[in-house]
DNA sequence: GTCATTTTGTTCTCGCGTTCACAAACTCCT
DNA sequence: AGGAGTTTGTGAACGCGAGAACAAAATGAC
């Protein structure tokens, strides 16, 4: 189980780091897109807002993609890490629940230009079986097996209400969908092999409610 | 600088730990609901989707609130959690840039139920100005300072494009908002005392591209 | 060709967070 | 009252990630 004995890009890149990939990729992009050819791992490491040092350690884990005594080019490792993470490839991807945040959602720009096509919005709710959002028509939830077979969805955004969204994960996850992205302000359970990310609105304002709170006490006993 | 002679509630509660509370005071309000009275570590970090181990070391930093041999009385942990977290106190929260995005985020409902509640929503755009969002009129970004001083708002929510974001960062920093929660895909440069946090799709959606890729690796060489 | 300069890639150390394992403490039954 | 059964709170071990510091490698000046 721990042996991995595939003969290539069988490195195992720490968690922390996949973490940090898009963010490099997003800074090589607005460097690449100011016409920058070359920049140091202190730039890079600037314009994404952490230590060289790090910087320089994450991707040393990829390969060794920069040039001692001169620094890396911009576009070739823009191409190395978008390979690495993945989105050099299409990922189609669909998702559940049209409210406010799924409409938000689907009309999100940053969604096409990294890869990912949503390639259908369902809704239980009959009534938004008529509109059209974003170029795409709302249809019906159960539409969902069918449209992950044909086009092979692997990944599914929840965006739905707390109370339907563990049904819709399962249902997911039935048909065959991998990965999920969760806006439901709730703990989904699905079994091994399925990754569960998850935004929660209201949790990190609860964390900076917090920070702030403290802030206030340290003036008050200051 | 690191004495600590505040007399009071000086314990220093981790990072990961913070994180957490809010996870647990949502479960702990699911339980409640259900009209659950008692309930025991094992119970309660099922609920979040944690290791029970985990939460028992989280909420001993907060305190000893439950009894060997019982567990946690239910509403009275719950409290002592949002006691902790400060959302027994309300936070009053600007929106500013009021695209879908923003839309969506002033319609949460998760804001009021929790302290937070939405002061004012600004927008750039003159064309939106004369809109109503969720009960509440948009303003001119310009009217900030003012809306900041009257109303003490200490935290800010950025949902503009990521061109302005770190434009509208700076003032909210300037006219003295301390906690700010980015939507827009940038880093965002801040003082020292400023906290922010960013919720950005784009990253989430490639950190599970990535896995995805590799479990199709994993897949083909098996 | 050699030396000084720059910048990467890597090693090492430290601290934080997670998990295990168990003693302390409470309840309930007899 | 005492003992069996539960469940919390915490001490200790372990593993991962962050950052400092340095060696290796490339460029450019002379």
């Amino acid at each position: 189980m721990t042996a991995r004995t595939s003969h290539e890009t069988a490195r195992e890149i720490p968690e922390a780091t996949v973490a940090r990939l898009p963010i490099y990729l997003r800074a090589l992009n607005t460097l690449s897109e100011d016409g920058i050819v070359t920049c140091s791992s202190e730039d890079l490491a600037a314009a994404a807002g952490v230590n060289s040092a790090k910087l320089r350690k994450d991707l040393s884990y990829l390969g060794s993609y920069g040039t001692r005594g001169v620094g890396y080019d911009v576009d070739y490792l823009r191409y190395q890490i978008a390979r690495e993470i993945g989105v050099t490839q299409d990922w189609p991807v669909v998702i559940v629940g049209i409210g406010n945040l799924g409409h938000a959602l689907a009309n999100y720009s940053g969604f096409r230009s990294r890869g990912f096509r949503v390639v259908a919005l369902l809704d239980a709710d009959p009534e938004r079986h008529a509109e059209i959002v974003a170029g795409v028509d709302v249809r019906p939830f159960d539409d969902l097996t069918q449209i992950v077979r044909e086009q092979g969805v692997a990944i599914g955004v929840i965006a739905t209400p707390a109370a339907a969204a563990q049904a819709v994960a399962d249902k997911m996850v039935e048909v065959g969908i991998t990965s999920i992205l969760n806006f439901a302000p709730t703990v989904l359970n699905v079994g091994p092999g399925v990754d569960v990310r998850k935004v929660d609105l209201s949790i990190e304002l609860q964390i900076l409610a917090y920070h702030e709170q403290r802030k206030a006490a340290a003036e008050a006993t200051a």
